[in-house]
DNA sequence: CTTTAAATTTGAGCGAACTCAATAATTTTC
DNA sequence: GAAAATTATTGAGTTCGCTCAAATTTAAAG
């Protein structure tokens, strides 16, 4: 049988946690107090910062489920994405934007961020960087895929085109956190006129064009 | 003759500046306290907010220096670009991160970052987004040239790709201060790999090339 | 040169994240 | 089951960015 003090301590983590999600979510990160925090959890502010290392630490969790959502609603483009190029980009970065107010807000978004780039080095930056990864991983999949199927030029180095693509979607989305009046549906445009760019290049040369040698 | 006040003013604001100027650099932004400039700059703390909003707005100051030279520094490029694709980009964004550690350290980098993704829609915010932007119009504007030259091929939406150029450079550049042990050379590996792929993509149609009709 | 008005400086005080020595709860030992 | 050892909780206290009412300095008016 697990000993009280393990049972406790689950259930302790899992109420602080519940707290500070509601919380974050329904009043912003700033406007909440770690204090607040602490009193709906029904802890003292010491025991708060007993299981987490700071406030951060809590937004964490909620970037976290969003991101790992994301990551699997993207598998299922990779496995097959439409034959055009544009439109399989602009699928699975849409899938990521429409998916992004799942759990956070704007301002939470840009709370992650600045935090991440911050305290760099710290163990939530590290977290946030491994999800960035996978999203990287995961357009770089992509890219690879649209080559194996030849409907992207195969002479090109797919990781470096998939770090560029994903490295352009993640700055626009900083982009669109930091306007809090633009809406999803601008971003979506912005991100598809570089797509657009970017597909036209990647075409497989076709009936048009073709070696002379 | 300016009055003695505006001569004050002026003579204070200078000396706010150099005081946290001086000490940013030497012991980095969070271990320096707004107390510490106000000392250095022989006024009192309620002073020193009288000049600037807020502690970030004295380190944006420091931002500002090093794009700005920067900024010129790339005009000669874009006026005058190597003919291969691939050399120019990498000269001019190369130009930009040897620049990038001329006033700034990594961690001030970090924490004006952080500061501009959170505090949006702060002064502050807006025009360190617009030096970013300017960024923007020069990577636009070399792409542009090099496409009025012949060197990369013109079908191509100039504004667009030189979006993804700079939102690529920038985001590697995070990921370059957020890293404390990273050098200069292994960003600018890292983002070399990415402009040859692009470069591939871009280069135009050569002898080895040609369309059918 | 006074008096009045305007602009500027000042530093004690406030709020919020985080710490740590004292206290309490649980587990282990005999 | 009592005592000792271990582990966890607590909240008053510290720190630092920032504010604001009172005091001071400079300029203008009479």
């Amino acid at each position: 049988m697990t000993g009280l003090r393990a049972r406790q301590k689950r259930l302790r983590h899992e109420r602080i946690l519940d707290a500070a999600l509601l919380l974050f979510r329904e009043a912003g990160y700033d406007a909440v107090r770690t204090e607040d925090i602490a009193a709906a959890a029904e802890v003292s502010v010491g025991t708060l910062y007993n299981y987490f290392e700071n406030k951060g630490d809590l937004l964490l969790a909620l970037v976290t489920l969003e991101v790992e959502e994301v990551l699997e609603q993207g598998v299922a483009v990779v496995k097959s994405p439409p034959a055009d190029i544009a439109e399989a980009l602009n699928l699975l970065i849409g899938g990521y934007y429409d998916h992004s107010n799942t759990y956070l807000t704007k301002e939470l978004w840009r709370t992650a961020m600045a935090l991440t780039i911050q305290a760099a080095e710290t163990p939530f930056s590290q977290r946030f960087t491994a999800l960035d990864r996978s999203l990287t991983d995961q357009v770089c999949a992509l890219v690879a895929e649209l080559q194996r199927r030849g409907l992207a030029r195969g002479d090109v180095d797919a990781v470096a085109l998939g770090q560029v693509i994903f490295n352009t979607l993640n700055q626009m989305f900083i982009e669109f956190v930091k306007l809090e009046e633009m809406t999803i549906e601008a971003l979506k445009a912005a991100v598809a006129r570089q797509v657009e760019a970017l597909a036209l290049l990647l075409a497989a040369p076709g009936p048009s064009l073709r070696p002379l040698d």
